[in-house]
RNA sequence: GGGCUUGUAGCUCAGCGGACAGAGCACUGGCCUCCGGAGCCAGGGGUCGGGGGUUCAAAUCCCCCCAAGCCCGCCA
């Protein structure tokens, strides 16, 4: 609330000091020591290359200018370089306070998207395999940003595409048909880069079971049928996990339907009108190089077949001409970022401004098993199952460690630290204060408190140093909603809830709630309420539960 | 060889142009007759990978080097 409010307020400010300063980029920080106040800012130092004069001086003229012209600060003072150092007033926070126990589990939603339509595409595996750990990192990551997004105004759909062709599949389906045929006593021949993994076992028995005569069959049609059943199984097997995993989607679009609709000829007819696509050895290409991109790329194979890169130009050409998303954000591995440039450079050759696509790319998760650090491969069949590690820590715990970090820095994940030392996990920390406000409300009632009087509580009697600190980092919520959604960064809020919670503890530790006068118990307990609902807000936010009790 | 990302306390990571560099874990020592001890308080710990440069101001921006991961396919 405070950086919003204060840089609002300054912005005026300058603006009616010197008029003829177009706009200029300064910060509103909560400054790292006490003794600077509970918000600063480095405007005149910023101000000083443009006015030319001692930011000091600026600093003072600012400083006076809005002394007059608000209220809500008990002192301003200019500091070091010419910092402007502000205090809150206690009665804006009360005024916070009495705002958070009004609205709510909405507290702290600010309209920065102003109903823009946002297109989230995440996950989005190759139904060739169970979802590893490192797919949950893109899930957890994806559905936080989902969240965060709708809660700051942006209409927002959440997609998975499916990658329902292509080769990958047809090594799928040809991995089935060949376990099938050693179940039956057949020996056979299991290349290195089939996929390797014991379900593939499973779905060979279930094609055989399902189609009796399979291996009678010509060998094409059978292969085709076990891709087919194989990509059905393992997709739903994924849904599943995803759903146990609290993320749900509103679309699931196939990439085979961009083939279907003709789609995929029409874009690639259109680039091709425009001059961007030539044949050479057989094949189409696009001139991605004229773009920014190394080289150019191939769009269709000499064998006739398209590639991925030709699906994903229909797909993000359909994105925002067919579908009319304002926004695009994709989460993808962070091995693909040489895929960048080129999906890029085919938008803008399609005349869609390519600031509207943010590629957001999420680091590897390793697995640390006996010291040996392992990558992830569904091929290899080296992974650790996302359901597995959900059922040994538990969603919660789960989710807000891939939310601890920001999505650009590897993870490496310790299974078995993980595991051992669930119950000192982060997110205990943080759900804990939640259950003990939970259990201090209980007792009140016990006491005889009606907690529907907390919002006329005398608030004003809060004033110890430690409620004030709390007020404070409470009335900060929304400040980090914003920098959480500007910087598309879920892992901001995780930070805030764990130092809320901290704020939480130390005052829980040196006071007691109830017991005092019954307008300070009141006072107190409207408070932790407060503070209650901005934990549920942001673990909510985050996709994480706010038990009552644990 | 080229590109992207990362290098900050013993470990895991924040900070990414501003005022004496932060947190958690781990370690050491304290704290419940009392609303939940999954908690609190106190303590030690750092040439911000190295070297140059830009700036009134650099962990933060630029260049070079070193190290790690990923990519460089008519795979996805």
């Amino acid at each position: 609330m405070f950086k919003r409010k204060i840089r609002g307020i300054l912005r005026e400010i300058v603006s009616e000091l010197y008029p003829e300063i177009e706009s200029i980029n300064f910060e509103v920080e909560k400054p790292k020591r006490e003794e600077w106040g509970d918000i600063s800012t480095n405007i005149s130092l910023v101000l000083q290359g443009i006015l030319k004069d001692s930011p000091r001086k600026i600093a003072e003229t600012i400083k006076r200018a809005l002394e007059e012209k608000v209220d809500i600060f008990a002192k301003i003072e200019v500091a070091g370089a010419g910092f402007i150092n502000f205090w809150i007033k206690d009665s804006f926070l009360y005024e916070q306070l009495r705002r958070v126990l009004l609205e709510g589990k909405h507290y702290g939603r600010i309209n920065i998207g102003e109903g823009r339509r946002v297109l989230i595409e995440f996950v989005s595996a190759n139904p060739t395999g169970p979802l590893h750990i490192g797919h949950g990192r893109g899930a957890a990551y994806g559905d936080a940003l989902a969240r965060i997004l709708t809660f700051t105004g942006f209409d927002v759909t959440k997609e998975y595409y499916i990658n329902d062709r292509g080769t990958q599949m047809d090594i799928l389906g040809a991995s089935v048909y060949l376990r099938a045929k050693e179940l039956k006593g057949k020996s056979i021949n299991f290349p290195e880069d089939y996929y390797q993994g014991d379900y593939i076992y499973d779905i060979a028995q279930e094609a055989l079971r399902r189609y009796e005569d399979l291996l009678e069959r010509e060998e094409a049609s059978a292969i085709a049928l076990c891709r087919d059943l194989a990509m059905k199984s393992i997709l739903e097997d994924i849904k599943r996990d995803l759903k146990d995993f609290g993320v749900t989607f509103d679309s699931w679009y196939s990439e085979q339907s961009l083939y279907d609709t003709g789609l995929v000829q029409e874009v690639i007819q259109i680039l091709r009108e425009k001059g961007y696509i030539y044949e050479e050895d057989g094949a189409l290409w696009f001139k991605s190089s004229l773009f920014g991109d190394e080289k150019d790329r191939v769009v269709r194979k000499s064998s006739g077949e398209w590639t991925y890169f030709a699906s994903d130009i229909a797909y993000h050409y359909e994105k925002f001409i067919k579908r009319r998303y304002d926004l695009a954000i994709n989460l993808w591995g962070a091995d693909h970022h040489g895929y960048v440039p080129r999906l890029k450079g085919a938008l803008r050759a399609l005349n869609i401004d390519s600031e509207r696509v943010i590629v957001l790319l999420i680091q590897m998760v390793n697995l640390i098993e006996g010291g040996q650090i392992k990558s992830m491969s569904t091929r290899k069949a080296e992974y650790v199952e996302l359901k597995e590690l959900i059922r040994e820590v538990g969603v919660d715990a789960v989710r807000f460690i891939f939310l601890s970090r920001s999505e650009d820095s590897p993870l490496d994940f310790d299974v078995e630290l993980a595991k051992k030392q669930s119950a000192e996990n982060p997110v205990y920390y943080v759900q804990y204060a939640h259950a003990r406000i939970c259990s201090v409300k209980e007792k009140a009632q016990e006491f005889g408190y009606d907690l529907n009087l907390l919002s006329k509580a005398e608030l004003s009697l809060l004033k110890e140093k430690e409620e004030l600190n709390l007020l404070k980092k409470i009335a900060e919520f929304s400040d980090n909603v914003e920098f959480a959604v500007m910087k598309l960064a879920p892992y901001k809020l995780t930070y805030y809830l764990l130092d809320l919670a901290s704020s939480f503890h130390e005052y829980y530790n040196r006071f007691r709630i109830i017991g005092e006068t019954q307008e300070l118990t009141l006072a107190r307990l409207a408070l932790v309420e407060g503070c209650r609902i901005v934990i549920h807000n942001g673990l909510f936010l985050l996709g994480v539960s706010s038990p009552n009790k644990m």
